[in-house]
RNA sequence: GCUCGAGUGGUGGAAUUGGUAGACACGUUGGACUUAAAAUCCAAUGGGUAGUAAUGCCCGUACGGGUUCAAGUCCCGUCUCGAGUACCA
């Protein structure tokens, strides 16, 4: 009989559908459309890992599923090839970012020598139903020009509040000719100047260009940004992680620098909202609700002689328990409000919070500090004095950077004013809740508590309008109004890097000028290094043809004087651009006019299945909603959500092995008595004291982590080791016994040392010799086995690294086992959305089906499917697969279809089935997960055409009709036994059965029959006693 | 601290709207085949207990309660683990 050859096979296949162009998505088709998508990858030459593979396989799945359904599919896939790696190692190695780039997808040979398979290579390895005719990378030319003139698109927008939309800038332009800023209600920062129609005429044009850059949905600011200098660049907020870059970990300093900014905060709103329509994971969501962080309240203003100070509070209902008031340290009016009294205190405490960094201060929340500044404020409404402190509890980037404290109903005010107590400017708490006992702590609960000392708001509560109330008293008085306020801030856009889209902008007068779009590209200079220049200008600062001529629309050389000659800008994108409008170009990806054309993103419409790590939720995700929202309402899409539905998969982690290193640290002291020579006289010997210390940490490495074997007697072998270390080549000259060692003290400690995962088998057995080879420091060491000889490692899961040497390849599974194999235990390792270790402990069981399945389609001679028909209960079996594969593959349920399979398989073969009626659509059922094996199969089985656009079989409930049930039949809920029922009888005629039947009634015996539950098809039940 | 999610055999994990807990697979043990190994096939496998056996009985889904004829599933409380977030006024 023919054996299952998946090397053969898959390679066959994979040709069949690269020739044939199999998935070839089209834009025009009468079938119903379906877009798949994965998060695409960023090529680091560490290659594909088995984690990759897991989303791609379930949305291959997926894919193939629909098309067997009768979808036009879209299934793409492509790069996301800018970013830090690469540029890191041009800097090490001086090769070009986008040389090493290719290399990492193409495959080839780095420049340490070491061979790389490349991303498609791997990828095709694993029989993916990519189209791959409409690849993107971002870091092509014909790509990031597109990337470029959504930037542009940016600058040449406003928003506009009433409208609640992205607006062309020349409108704004119109408005501002016809009535100034009147009636005007834009995003912008706080506080724009106002002007008339008049006064906007009479300023110059660089006024008018200043003007409208504060109104732009991405402009140039002055703020105060995250500085890594580890990696000399800005980070975005989310970037950031616990105070140190998300990449390579390097601190980071807050910093003021000019940088590109991308408005997205305008959109805060409806990237909140927008998530109520998502058919997304509720964490994910919840995690951007949290980022954007929306809260409702108001504004309200306290004067200070001739200042005023503005502080947001989300309960205004508290006003009359206002205290006092802290601003942030870093607050402006700071200085200019602190008494003569207190400057040296405050200056004192201002120089104390700055010295500390942004990760002391996130770490150490608990401890109180703060000063009073000697001012007071005048409380809007009671008129009351309110002393004014600063503290650093009050953070300056957050609302206006001062707040009202209320201690009665604010934990921290509550704290600081205890802190406080009895100090010169620390009231007594002003409690306005009635019947609250605030003594302890604060009373934060916005529920029916009235309030009391609280003027018009008395007995009023949070829950009965006071909130409502208060805010109009402010509003009628002038000194507050209501406001929603947000934490998403806006973005810095700006990398002082070189591998990444270079901006469209060159500057003329220091004011940026956008390039047009008809001479995109703007392309990537050449640099001589990839660091910044001397001055710490970016690394496009070393470019020598950097400079835009205005007239000859083109990059000239920074040595060109002409007047139409400008400098560009030496910035570069985040590596968020490029990948947050991808899923569109996709759509239309060799267009060389446009993005996409509309007719093309009508048809795809936006993403049907999105799957990837859920990593991205503030960052990538956040993004690319905004952008598509801002190309929603320039016109560009039709729609307002790239993603419909998202699948986030687990991470898979790899199980590191370690070598148990026993480190043994000893201390003794000696005398050497020369006289012992033999040679010597032994009257005329004298005795040296030494006292050494050392250790023998690469001497003994133990198996299994369980300890390190006390009956093995180390001391010996240490003193050993110590007479070697003394006597070096000379050993036979001297004897132990001939030093007198002393007060020898031991120290053994159990180190654990990173081991490849290729050197150790399924059992944790280390391949010592091959261990030896690999690290040949370890040449010496004893390795100390466990009885049977085996030297085990221990394990721990970790995320895949290569710096952990657990990283497997899915090459190497699809050598030894096949890409089917690979697809199916895959998705056999548990649900989807789950973080797993990898083991391939499991994968011979999922080798084995494949097999069988092979067999179930083969006699001895050869391949053998029977036309006759099938038997009833093969028939059931092909039935019920039928529907549980297709509720799993709804359901992304892919781990319990693989059992399915299995079952069935078993099934058939104990029925020795072999009819081409079940056989023929059990491989359709297959091919979604299979592909390559239900290909051939599919071949064998006399078709011409491939496989993958076959009708999925249709389920047929009438096979799974039967006449008896298994009834579980309990007492007092207890199941005891169970009988083969009839389905089609009444429920009395079917009590009347079972109450006949003499293993009931042994049961019932002596017992009375309180209740019988009967829920036909499901159970019988008695309640007794 | 807050928010969200999760705790099921030796292991990965199954279990529709509450209705036979442990599917499927790994591992382990025993057996067949083989000179032997691998491969393959067969059987057993949650724990305890009684019995020569057939077969019973008891306990079992982190822990403690509750609702129900019936709870892994619903409710209340506790513990542990994971993820996100963190002085957000």
């Amino acid at each position: 009989m023919l054996l299952y050859d998946h090397k053969a096979i898959e390679a066959k296949w994979q040709k069949y559908w690269a020739t044939n162009k199999t998935f070839k998505a089209s834009n025009t088709s009468g079938k119903p459309k379906f877009y798949a998508l994965d998060m695409f990858p960023y090529p680091s030459g560490a290659g594909l890992h088995v984690g990759h593979p897991l989303g791609y396989i379930a949305s291959d799945i997926v894919s193939r599923y629909k098309r067997h359904k009768g979808f036009n599919v879209l299934h793409p896939m492509g790069y996301d090839s800018f970013g830090l790696p690469a540029e890191q190692y041009a800097i090490q190695t001086g090769q070009h970012p986008a040389a090493t780039t290719k290399t990492n997808i193409e495959g080839g040979t780095d420049k340490s020598g070491n061979k790389i398979a490349g991303y498609r290579n791997q990828m095709d390895r694993i029989g993916f139903s990519f189209d791959w005719d409409r690849e993107v990378r971002t870091s092509s030319p014909d790509y990031y020009k597109y990337t470029q003139e959504i930037f542009i698109m940016l600058f040449n927008s406003w928003y506009d509040k009433d409208l609640d939309k992205a607006q062309p800038i020349s409108l704004l332009e119109s408005r501002f000719r016809e009535s100034g800023t009147n009636n005007i209600n834009a995003a912008t920062d706080e506080d724009l100047r106002q002007f008339t129609a008049a006064e906007w005429s009479a300023f110059t044009d660089k006024e008018q260009q200043e003007i409208l850059l504060d109104y732009r949905l991405t402009f140039l600011a002055d703020t105060e940004v995250n500085w890594c200098p580890g990696l000399g660049t800005v980070l975005a907020n989310d970037e950031i992680v616990n105070g140190v870059s998300e990449r390579g970990g390097h601190p980071v300093v807050r910093k003021k620098m000019r940088q590109w900014m991308m408005r997205i905060s305008a959109f805060a709103e409806r990237l909140l909202t927008g998530l109520e329509g998502l058919d997304w994971a509720e964490s994910i969501k919840e995690i951007q609700r949290n980022w954007i962080g929306k809260s409702v309240g108001a504004m309200v203003s306290f004067q200070l002689d001739d200042h005023k100070i503005d502080v947001f509070t989300t309960r205004p209902d508290t006003i009359y328990g206002v205290t006092f008031m802290t601003l942030a340290p870093e607050h402006e009016l700071v200085d200019q409000i602190t008494t003569a009294a207190q400057k040296d205190a405050v200056e004192t405490y201002k120089k104390a919070t700055a010295a500390r960094s942004e990760r002391e201060r996130m770490a150490d929340v608990k401890t109180i500090s703060g000063v009073f500044t000697g001012a007071y404020a005048r409380h809007p409404l009671s008129g009351e004095q309110v002393p004014v402190w600063i503290g650093d509890y009050v953070l300056a980037g957050y609302g206006t950077g001062a707040v009202m404290a209320v201690p009665c109903g604010d934990e921290r005010d509550h704290a600081f004013a205890n802190y406080f107590a009895g100090q010169d400017g620390m009231p007594v708490i002003k409690n306005i809740f009635e019947g609250v006992d605030i003594s302890e702590e604060a009373y934060t609960p916005k529920d029916k508590t009235p309030l009391s000392n609280s003027d018009f708001l008395n007995g009023m509560s949070y829950q009965t309008g006071a909130m409502a109330a208060a805010i109009e008293k402010l509003e009628e008085v002038g000194s507050g109004k209501g406001k929603t306020n947000y934490r998403l801030r806006d973005a810095v856009f700006s990398r002082q890097r070189y591998w990444g889209e270079p901006f469209p902008v060159y500057y003329k007068d220091g004011l940026p000028q956008m390039i047009d779009r008809e001479h995109l590209p703007i392309a990537l200079p050449e640099v001589d290094e990839y660091l910044p220049t001397e001055d710490g200008a970016p690394p496009l600062g070393r470019a020598t043809t950097w400079s835009w001529c205005t007239q000859e629309n083109k990059v000239v050389s920074n040595d060109d004087d002409r007047d139409c000659v400008y400098p560009l800008e030496l910035n570069t994108m985040p590596g968020w651009a490029g990948s947050s409008w991808y899923m569109f170009r996709y759509m239309d990806a060799n267009n060389e006019n446009e993005m996409f054309s509309a007719e093309a993103q009508e048809y795809w419409n936006n993403v049907d299945l999105y799957i990837g790590g859920s990593e991205h939720a503030t960052g990538h995700l956040l993004y690319s909603r905004f952008w598509v929202k801002l190309l929603h309402d320039l016109g560009k899409v039709t729609v307002e959500e790239p993603f419909q539905k998202m699948i986030n998969q687990g991470m898979i982690l790899g199980e590191s092995a370690f070598v148990n290193r026993l480190s043994i640290k000893f201390k003794f002291d000696f005398e050497l008595k020369l006289g012992l020579f033999e040679k010597m006289d032994k009257d005329k010997s004298i005795a040296i004291k030494f006292s050494q210390e050392g250790n023998l940490n690469t001497r003994f490495a133990v198996s299994d982590g369980k300890g390190f074997f006390p009956d093995h007697d180390y001391e010996k072998e240490i003193e050993n080791a110590i007479l070697e270390n003394l006597d070096g080549d000379n050993s036979n000259l001297f004897s132990f016994d001939k030093y007198d060692v002393k007060n020898v003290v031991f120290n053994y400690n159990e180190v654990k040392i990173h081991t490849d995962v290729s050197l150790v088998d399924n059992y944790n057995n280390l391949n010592v010799e091959a261990f030896k080879e690999w690290r040949p420091d370890y040449a010496a060491t004893e390795f100390i086995t466990a009885e049977d000889g085996t030297f085990k490692v221990s394990r721990e899961v970790e995320k895949m690294s290569k710096s952990k040497y657990n990283v497997v390849s899915p090459d190497d599974i699809c050598d030894q086992f096949g890409a089917d194999t690979l697809r199916l235990y895959e998705m056999f390792l548990g649900p989807l959305e789950q973080a797993k270790p990898w083991n391939t402990a499991g994968i011979t069981g999922v080798y084995g089906f494949m097999k069988k399945l092979w067999k179930l389609y083969h006699n001895d001679a050869g391949f053998s499917v029977s036309d006759e028909k099938a038997s009833p209960d093969s028939m059931k079996t092909l039935h019920k697969t039928i529907k549980k594969v297709q509720d799993d593959i709804e359901n992304f349920s892919f781990n319990t279809s693989v059992s399915s399979f299995m079952i069935a398989v078993n099934e058939l073969t104990a029925q020795k089935c072999n009819s081409r009626e079940v056989l023929e659509p059990l491989a359709v059922l297959v091919s979604p997960y299979a592909p390559h094996i239900a290909e051939e199969l599919w071949s064998l089985l006399g078709h011409n055409e491939s496989i993958s656009e076959a009708p999925f079989p249709v389920f047929d409930e009438k096979h799974l009709v039967e006449s008896s049930k298994t009834y579980p039949i309990s007492f007092n809920g207890k199941m005891k036994f169970t009988l083969d029922l009839p389905v089609d009888v009444s429920k009395e005629d079917l009590e009347k059965l079972v109450l006949d039947n003499e293993k009931v009634q042994q049961q019932l015996e002596g017992k009375q029959i309180r209740k019988t539950i009967i829920v036909p098809g499901k159970i019988v039940n008695f309640v007794v006693g």
